[in-house]
DNA sequence: CAGAAAACTTACCAAATGGTAAGTCTATGT
DNA sequence: ACATAGACTTACCATTTGGTAAGTTTTCTG
C-alpha cells in the first residue's frame, strides 16, 4: 500500500521547512522533490501558509508521542528529566527537522503558531508543576521553576540542534557525538539540579 | 554628522537578517526602511550574498568587542563565566539581532560563515582553555570541557535569545524577566559548575 | 457500465525578487 | 570653469514565487 500524497507532502514539508526554514523553502523545491506538481500540493493545501500549519500539527503530535512514550509519570525526582533530555535527544537524533520546526515557530510566532504554542503551554505547564513538587520535597534545589525550565530546555535543545557550534568546538556531530553530549548534559543538569 | 549610507545599510541589514532571517528579507524590504532605493544597495554591496558576508562581519567585530570588553581576563572561577553571561545577556538586551545572526549563520551554515566560525572558534577555543585551568585547578566540577561549554553556551544563548519559549512559559519578554531571567541562569551554571 | 467525485496536470498570471544599464546630481581637485 | 569620480535614481529585465482556471486521468459508487 503506497504512503498517500498528502502525507509524502508533509513529510517532506516537515523535513524542509525544519531545517532550511519557511521562506527559503518553494512549493515548486517541494513538488520537484516529490516527484509530483506545485498544483497538487495546492490542491491538498490551500495555501503555503495552510500547509505550514499542518506541517506544525504534525510536529506538535511527533513531540508530543516522543515525550509522552519516554515519560513515565510514575518517575520521580531526577529520573523523570533524565527520561525526557533522553527522549528528546533521540528525537534530535532521528529526526531532526521536528526540533527545528519546533524553533522554527518558537522563534518567529506568526500565525499558525498558535496551536504548537498552546501544546508548548501545556507541557511546559505540566513540567512546572512537577519541578515544583520535586523543589518542595527537598529532591530538587530551589529556583524559580519557569526560568529553570527555560534554561534546561534551551540547553537540552540548543545542544541537540547546533551542529554548526559543535563543529566550531571541534566535535563531529556524528551519533557518536550526539550520545557523549547527551550523557555531558545530563550530568551537567544532574549536577545544577539535585540538592546536597 | 550624518550617518553613512553604507553604515545605515549594515545597521539596518543586521537588524533584519538576525531578527527575521536572510531569505525573509528582500533588498526593497531594506530599502524603502532607509528611504533609500534598492540600487543604492546594490551599489555599496555587489550583491545580496556580499552585503550578508559585511553583515556577519560587523555582528563578529560587535559580539567580539562586546565579549572582550566585559571579560577580565585576570579573573579566575566562576568570575570569568559571571561576567562573560552578563556581558551575552546585556547584548541580548541590547541588540538582540546580534545574536540572532550569530544564531542564524551558526545554523544555516553557508559560504559566507567561514569567517564567523573561524571567530568563534577562536573564542571556544580560548575558552576551553580556560575551562580546563579551571577544572584542573578543582574550582570546577569535572566535565568534558567542550561539551560543558556546548551546554553553557546553549543555555545563555537560548534563554537570551528565545521570547517565545518565555511567553509559553507565562513571563513576558521584558526587561525586568530578561534581568531574573540572567539572574537564575547565573545561578543555574553556578549550581552545576562550582566544586563542592 | 455510467457518472460523479477525487486526484491530479497543463497552462497561465500578477507580484516580488535579485540584478544590469544608463542617466543625474553633487562635491572636489586642478 | 571644468573634468572626474562618487553617490546615487530611473528604467528595465529575467526568474522565481504563490496562486488560479481549466482540462484530464483515475477511482469509487450506484
Amino acid at each position: 500500500m503506497p504512503v498517500p500524497t498528502r502525507e509524502r507532502i508533509l513529510d517532506s514539508s516537515l523535513a524542509a521547512f525544519g531545517l532550511r526554514g519557511y521562506d527559503s523553502t518553494s512549493l515548486d523545491d517541494l513538488a520537484s522533490d516529490l516527484g509530483i506538481t506545485k498544483q497538487a500540493i495546492l490542491y491538498h493545501f490551500s495555501s503555503k501558509e495552510h500547509l505550514l500549519t499542518a506541517t506544525i500539527e504534525l510536529a506538535v503530535r511527533e513531540l508530543g508521542s516522543a515525550l509522552a512514550g519516554a515519560s513515565d509519570p510514575q518517575a520521580r525526582g531526577f529520573q523523570r528529566i533524565e527520561d525526557l533530555v533522553r527522549a528528546t535527544f533521540s528525537l534530535a537524533a532521528r529526526r531532526p527537522e521536528v526540533l527545528g520546526l519546533v524553533r522554527l515557530v518558537t522563534r518567529q510566532g506568526g500565525t499558525a503558531s498558535g496551536e504548537l504554542a498552546s501544546a508548548m503551554s501545556v507541557m511546559l505547564g505540566e513540567a512546572v508543576r512537577f519541578v515544583e513538587t520535586e523543589m518542595v520535597a527537598g529532591r530538587f534545589r530551589r529556583h524559580d521553576p519557569r526560568m529553570l525550565l527555560l534554561a534546561v530546555y534551551s540547553a537540552v535543545v540548543g545542544v541537540a540542534t547546533e551542529p554548526e557550534v559543535m563543529r566550531a568546538l571541534g566535535l563531529e556531530p556524528d551519533l557518536r557525538s550526539l550520545v557523549k553530549a547527551r550523557r555531558e548534559t545530563i550530568e551537567f543538569l544532574r549536577a545544577a539540579l539535585i540538592a546536597d
